[in-house]
Order: C-alpha cells, then sequence, then structure tokens
DNA sequence: CATGGGATTGACT
DNA sequence: GTCAATCCCATGC
C-alpha cells in the first residue's frame, strides 16, 4: 500500500520522528501502560496529525469496558489482537478511536481523547467547521472528526493502515543506547492520572491520562 | 421483535 | 446549569 502523506513530510511542530510507528509490542502491554505512554505520541490520518495530550484505558475485568459483556460482533476487534483500531459510534453519532492493546484474547484499548493539532490544521478546521484550534481535537468526538477517522476503519492495523500511530521523537535519537522505555515518544512528558469521563461503571478508577498543562485536553480539565 | 442505554457534543435557559 | 440529536447493539420477552 501507497504511503501516508503525513508520514513523509511534516510540519516542523514537534519534529515527530515519522519514519517508525509503533510496533507491535508497544501496544501487547498491560494497557494502563500503553494509555500512559501513548501520551506525547502523534496520531496521523490522511494529511492531518496530532500529539497525543490525553487517553484513557478500558479492560474487560471493568464494566465500563465494552469488552466487559464478553466476546460480542461489537467486541470482536477489542478480543483481536493488539496493534488494531477500534473504532465505534458514541451516542449515534461520534465515531472513537481507540488502540487495541494487551495480547490477543484480551479484551483491552485505549481511548484516544485529545490531541494537540500539528498537521493538516486547513483541512481539520474545515472539517469541524470552527477556527478555534482548541476546539479542533479536544475531545474523542472531535478528534476523529477533524482527522477524518471513520467506522469503517474499525479493525484496521495501526501498524499497516490508514490510522497510524508514531512516537514524537523527543531529543535523544534512536540508538542513544540505554534501554529508555520502549514507548513513550518522548523523553519527560508530565503525565496527570484521574477518573475516565462521561461513563457511570467504575467511576472511581484513576485510568484518564493527561499531559500536564495542556490547553488541548477535553473538558473537565485535571486539576 | 421491542426496548433502553450510552467511552459526546453543541445549543440553549 | 439542562437537554436533544441519533444509531448501533446488548438484552429480554
Amino acid at each position: 500500500m501507497r504511503p501516508r502523506a503525513a508520514e513523509r513530510s511534516l510540519p516542523e511542530t514537534g519534529a515527530p520522528d515519522l519514519a517508525r510507528r509503533l510496533p507491535l509490542s508497544f501496544y501487547a502491554r498491560p494497557v494502563l501502560e500503553v494509555a500512559r505512554d501513548l501520551v506525547g505520541c502523534t496520531v496521523a490520518h490522511g494529511e492531518t496529525a496530532g500529539v497525543i495530550v490525553e487517553t484513557e484505558a478500558y479492560h474487560y475485568s471493568e464494566p465500563a469496558c465494552h469488552a466487559f459483556v464478553g466476546l460480542t460482533p461489537r467486541t470482536t476487534t477489542l478480543f483481536g489482537p493488539p496493534g488494531q483500531a477500534y473504532v465505534y459510534r458514541s451516542y449515534g453519532i461520534h465515531a472513537l478511536l481507540n488502540a487495541v492493546c494487551e495480547p490477543a484474547g484480551v479484551g483491552a484499548a485505549v481511548l484516544i481523547r485529545a490531541l494537540r493539532p500539528i498537521a493538516g490544521l486547513e483541512q481539520m478546521r474545515s472539517r469541524r467547521g470552527t477556527e478555534d484550534d482548541l476546539e479542533l481535537c479536544s475531545g474523542p468526538g472531535k478528534l476523529t472528526q477533524a482527522l477524518g477517522v471513520e467506522l469503517g476503519e474499525n479493525g484496521s492495523s495501526l501498524l499497516d493502515g490508514p490510522v497510524a500511530i508514531f512516537a514524537t521523537g523527543g531529543g535523544s535519537g534512536a540508538g542513544s543506547g540505554a534501554e529508555s522505555v520502549p514507548g513513550p515518544g518522548t523523553g519527560p512528558v508530565e503525565v496527570r492520572s484521574g477518573p475516565r469521563i462521561g461513563i457511570s461503571k467504575a467511576v472511581e478508577l484513576p485510568w484518564r491520562f493527561c499531559l500536564a498543562g495542556s490547553p488541548y485536553v477535553s473538558r473537565p480539565r485535571l486539576a
């Protein structure tokens, strides 16, 4: 399949290392680790891209997760192999984007909740119908609209599919020796955790992860 | 087959 | 702060 434009050229912002997508081994880990480590990474779709500033973890063992009910037509992707996009319709209106995690057979995924836009801003503004860049991707339904991610991409591979996720290469490039954590795009990113948003069950679990101080996270902001 | 409930958003009081 | 929009699907009769 042909390379996507956003993979080959990106604006200066953040100078992401778009040469390499996150590998399968990144997703085949405990979902809480993946959720935390995805903050600071870059997600791209077509000409558009943004840096992840907010995520939430979902695991079959707790009732807020769709996989809690077991294997059904809806949860097939969730129980599938890691590194796939789980896209579903929310409230009959919005498409929400997740990254499937943990080994195949374990229903778990990370919901991508907010991005800092870095590429394809004009297309995002057009799709979103606003000129306010803070409103482009500051919510799970907003970012899929801005990126143009749709339900048909459910089950597609994040490793070799239309939705791509990259480490946002920070200062020390590759080959810096030391076995750095395999996931986090950048070096030091301060991530805060708190309760997940918009759920009615397992509300106490602090499985939401936000980039500290980012104006691009959704509301309510994490103190 | 009928029903009910959302991993949300935007408009409005 | 409240509330409707809108549709997929899990559940129950």
